[in-house]
RNA sequence: GCUGGAAUCGUCUAGUGGCAAUGACAAGAGACUGUAAAUCUCUCGGCUUCGGCCUUCGUAGGUUCGAGUCCUACUUCCAGCA
């Protein structure tokens, strides 16, 4: 299929960026870019509920556990990093999709931000600047997001974290940008016995819960994102290739 | 039943005569172009012509210019004795 556009798909954690991106990216031969801060990490794989080989599907993922975790790996690298994926990915004939929800970075990729001690980039050029992508954003209400953001602490607070937890907590320090506020540091509160699982699991509830509001705030200023249910998300990407391919 | 202690914003909490009342959490809004799942800011009793006004600290009285703070009774809760 033929799109000249990159499909950006964001949106707040747990708002299921990952499954509708993998389902479409199968159907139309989308190459999947990760815009995600953590993801990036290698070894962090489970507490980011980054896509396992098998959830992949065959669907080609990058930006996933490209770095260690003390590492050094700023917005300008991953700019540079996508802007390297997508052009490949083009030039293999295939369609780029940046999925995930850091905002600065895909602000920063589609707003073709300059790193330079300069001013900010003229706001009035954004419209512009964003035709080459097409932006969605997968919209929940409150309550609903809340919902989802507990039902994946349930998923994620199993085995696998623990042992990924303990391999981290040995390999790295605490204090490394990385490991700041996540899952892990409920995850190894619990195994050191301060709090019950239960309370591991509210904490991080609520960590994540007010991750997704700042995500949001985030995402209101950019005005070009078309927001929508995850469930008209497929349907509305096929269709906006399909228009494009009638021209 | 007796004797102590306690009742303050959604929750916990400071406050021993000048208070719309401290701090924390939660909640809400926002900023953010070099580690962004970070970091930071504002609001948080009601109304306001932004000068103020009104209603608040278990309930009801009392003392006082003035009471969350002192006194009395009552209600509820906790602890010890029965």
């Amino acid at each position: 299929m033929k799109f000249d556009k990159t499909i950006v798909i964001l949106g707040p954690t747990a708002s299921g960026k990952t499954g509708v991106s993998i389902e479409i990216a199968k159907k139309i031969g989308g190459e999947i870019i990760s815009a995600d801060s953590r993801a990036i990490y290698q070894g962090m794989e489970i507490g980011t509920a980054a896509p396992s080989i098998e959830e992949q599907a065959g669907v080609p993922h990058y930006g996933i556990g490209i770095v260690h975790p003390d590492q050094r790996f700023t917005v300008a690298d991953w700019k540079q990093f996508a802007e390297t994926k997508i052009a490949e990915i083009r030039a293999r004939g295939k369609i780029p999709m940046v999925v995930g929800g850091t905002g600065l970075y895909i602000d920063a990729l589609i707003y073709d931000y300059h790193f330079t001690d300069e001013k900010k980039l003229d706001q009035s050029d954004r419209t512009e600047m964003c035709a080459n992508y097409l932006t969605i954003g997968i919209k929940w209400s409150p309550e609903q997001l809340r919902e989802r953001i507990t039902q994946r602490a349930d998923k994620l607070f199993v085995q696998d974290l623990y042992t990924e937890t303990e391999k981290l907590v040995e390999q790295y320090n605490w204090n490394t940008q990385a490991m700041k506020s996540n899952i892990y540091q409920f995850a190894w509160g619990y195994l050191q016995g301060e709090y019950n699982l239960e309370e591991a699991k509210k904490l991080f509830v609520l960590d994540d819960w007010h991750l997704a509001k700042r995500q949001l705030t985030w995402f209101k200023r950019n005005k070009n994102i078309k927001w929508l249910p995850l469930a008209e998300v497929e349907s509305y990407v096929l269709k906006c290739i399909q228009d494009e391919q009638g021209r």
